[in-house]
DNA sequence: GATGAATGAGCATTCATTCAT
DNA sequence: CATGAATGAATGCTCATTCAT
C-alpha cells in the first residue's frame, strides 16, 4: 500500500517498524469508524500490540492522530514543492499546485480521507500549536512562489484571502466528492480541465 | 439571532417553543465543543428543561442531530429556489447558485458551521437513508434548473461528475476559511467574483 | 452501628437512605484497604448500587473522601461543643478538650482512624480550600474558648503555636496507638490521667 | 543536604553512590506527590538513571519505601541513644528522649515528613514483620533506659500503654505541626518546655 | 551490569438512555 | 407530560514490573 511508503519515509529504519504499524492500524480504523468512535483498544487489536506500547510511543490519542496528520501534511508538501520546481511563470505554478494536490489525493486516498476528518480536531487539541505554525510556514512559501513580477499584474487584483479558494477550492470539492463515494472518476482524471478552471477564475477576477 | 427565525419558519407555533429552545441550545453547544464532545447533560443545562423532555422531543441524539441537519438543508433550498427563480440563463442560473449559497452561509453561519461538522455523522449514522433522499431530490432539481436548452452547449462539454463542484467549490472553500478564522471578510463580500469565477470556470473547460 | 447516626444526623430524611449507605460502604473500604487502594468498585460492591450512582451523589472519589472527612469533622465539633458548655474555668475548659476528643474517638473509632489516613489527601486535593476555612474557624472557636480573663496568666506565658500541641498531643497519641491496635485500653479510660497531664504541661511551661 | 549525611552513613562508599541517588530522588518525589502518587518514572527522571536500575537497587516500589523507611529509623535511632548515653536519672532520660526526637525531626525535616505519611504504608506491606521486629527492640531499650530503681515509684505509677503517649505526644504533635506548616517555629526551639512537660506529666499520672 | 521497550491488568470516570414517580 | 435518579457498559489512560538486547 501506498502508505507504507509515506510511513517508511517520515519514520525509516527497522527499529520504527512497530510505529509505522500502529500508525497504519490506526489510519485504517479511524478512516473506517471515525475518530472518536475508534478506541485504541480497536487500533491495538489491528496492529497486534498492547495498549501501553500505543501510550508509550505517541502519549495519547491526540498524539496518534497529530502525528498521522503531520505526515499527510508532510508527504504532501513534498510533493508540492517538487511540482513546483522548474516553472517560470505565475500560470505553470497555479497549474502546479493544482496538480500536485490531486495527484496526492489519487495517490493516498486514506491519507486525505484520513486528513479531511481530522483537520478541526488538530485544529481545537493540544497540537493547535504547531498545526498553525506549518500552516503559517505553508502559505508563507506559496505566496512566495506566486510572488512573480511579470504576471503580477493578474494575480494583485485577487483579494488576498480569496486567492487560496479561487486556486484549490474546485479540486478541493472534488476530491471530498470522491473519496465520500459520490462521484466514481479519481480526481487526476480532471488535472487539465481544474488547472484551466484555476487559473480562468484568477483571470475573471480582474 | 437568526437561528430563531429559521428555527420559527421550520417549527412554527408556540407550542414548539421548547423544540425551538432544545435545537437552539444544542446548535450553540455543538458548535462550541464538538459534536461527540458535547453531552445531552451540557444542552440540558444550556436550554433549563429536563434530561427526560430531550428524550421525549427528539428521541435521542441522533435524533437532535439530524432535526438540526435537516433544518439547515430545507432552510438553504429555500433559499436556494428563491434565488433561482426569475432567471432566464444558465449563467444567470449557476450565479444565483453561487449567490444563494454565499448569502445563506452569511446570514446563518452558525447553522452552516453545524452542517460541515455534522455531514460525516449524519450520513454514517440511522438518518443516513433520509439524507441520501433529499440529496438526491437536490440534485436532480439544480440538474433541471441548467438544463436549459438555449446553453446547453457550454455545459454539455463539462463532465456531470466536475459540474457542482466547478459551480460551488470555491464559494464552499472561502466559507469554510471564513467560519474557522482563518479569513475574515464575510463571504457575501465575495458573491461578483466568486459568480463570476464559476462560469469562467465552465467556459474554460470546453 | 455508631456511624450510622452521625449519618443520620448529618444527612437526615428517607430520601438521603442511599447517599448514608454510600458512605458507610465507602468509610468501611476505605478503613479495610485504605484510601488509593480502595475503589469505586469496592465501594459499590459493598453497599450494591452502581457505578453511576455514586458519581451522580458525591461527584468523585475524592468528593466522597471529602464527604465523609466533613462528617467526621462536623460530629467532633458538634461533641466539643457540647463538652465546653458550662465550664468555668481555662482548667475546666482544657479537660473538656481532652475528654471530649478521648471520648469522640472512643465512640466513633471507624470515623477517627478514617480522619488520621485522609487529613493530608483533603489538604492537598481540591477540597483543600474548604479545609483550610474549617480549619480556621474551629482554631478561633477554640481560642476564645481559652481566653479565661482569670486565668489568662497561666495560659499566656505558653507560646500560642504550642498551646494545642499540649493540651492535645498526648491524646491524640494514645488514639492512635489504640486504633493501630499497638495499645487495648479504650482511649476514654485515661481520660483523667491525660486531662490531668495537659493541665500539668501548660503549668510546667511557665 | 542533610539527608545526604544521612544516606552516606547507612550506604557508605563511592560504589554506593548511584543507590544513595535513587533514595535522595524518592525522598524528593514521595514528599512532593505521596507515595502512591509517585511513579517509578518519576523517580527515574529525578535522578537520571533507567527503571531496571531501580529495580536492579530496590526489587521493588514497596522495597524502595522500606529501604527509605529504616533508614529513618536507624538514624533516629542512632541519635537517641547518642543522647540517652551519660544520663543519670529517669527524669533525665525522658528529657534525653523528648530532646532527641525534636533535634532530629528538625535536622531532617524531609526524613520525618516521610517517616509519617509511609508508617502505615510498611506497616501492612510486605515488609510488616521487619518493622513490627524493628519497633519491638525499639520498645524493649527504651523501658530498659527507664527501668531506673531509684525513681520507679514515678514512673510505675504510670499505665505502661499510656507512658509512650506521655512521653513524646505533645512532641510528635508539634512536629506534625510544623512539618504541615502550621506552625513556623522550628521544633527544636521548644525543646524545654516540652521536656518539662513531659516530666510534669508522667508526674500528674500518679 | 544497564537499558528502556513492551506488557496488560486495573482504575476513575463518562454518558446515552431508561423508567418510576 | 415532565422529572432526574439510576444504570452499567465502555473508554482513555496509568503504572508496576519484566526481559531481551
Amino acid at each position: 500500500m501506498a502508505i507504507q511508503e509515506v510511513l517508511e519515509r517520515q519514520y525509516p529504519g527497522r527499529r520504527a517498524q512497530l510505529k509505522r504499524d500502529i500508525l497504519s492500524a490506526a489510519l485504517a480504523c479511524f478512516n473506517d469508524k471515525g475518530l472518536e468512535p475508534t478506541t485504541i483498544e480497536d487500533i491495538r487489536v489491528r496492529c497486534d500490540t498492547s495498549v501501553g506500547n500505543i501510550y508509550h510511543h505517541f502519549g495519547n490519542k491526540d498524539g496518534l492522530i497529530a502525528a498521522l496528520y503531520f505526515c499527510a501534511l508532510d508527504d504532501q508538501a513534498r510533493q508540492r514543492t517538487d511540482y513546483v520546481k522548474g516553472t517560470a511563470s505565475a500560470e505553470a505554478r497555479v497549474a502546479a499546485l493544482v496538480h500536485a494536490y490531486l495527484d496526492w489525493v489519487t495517490a493516498e486516498p486514506e491519507l486525505a480521507r484520513f486528513q479531511f476528518q481530522a483537520r478541526s480536531a488538530v485544529a481545537q487539541g493540544p497540537n493547535a500549536a504547531e498545526l498553525a505554525d506549518r500552516n503559517r510556514q505553508r502559505n508563507r512559501q506559496v505566496r512566495e512562489w506566486l510572488a512573480d513580477p511579470e504576471q503580477l499584474g493578474q494575480l494583485a487584483s485577487v483579494p488576498m484571502e480569496l486567492l487560496p479558494s479561487l486556486i484549490i477550492g474546485q479540486a478541493e470539492s472534488y476530491c471530498r466528492a470522491w473519496l465520500s463515494g459520490r462521484v466514481q472518476s479519481p480526481p487526476d482524471r480532471f488535472s487539465e480541465p481544474l488547472a484551466r478552471a484555476a487559473w480562468a477564475s484568477i483571470a475573471a477576477c480582474r
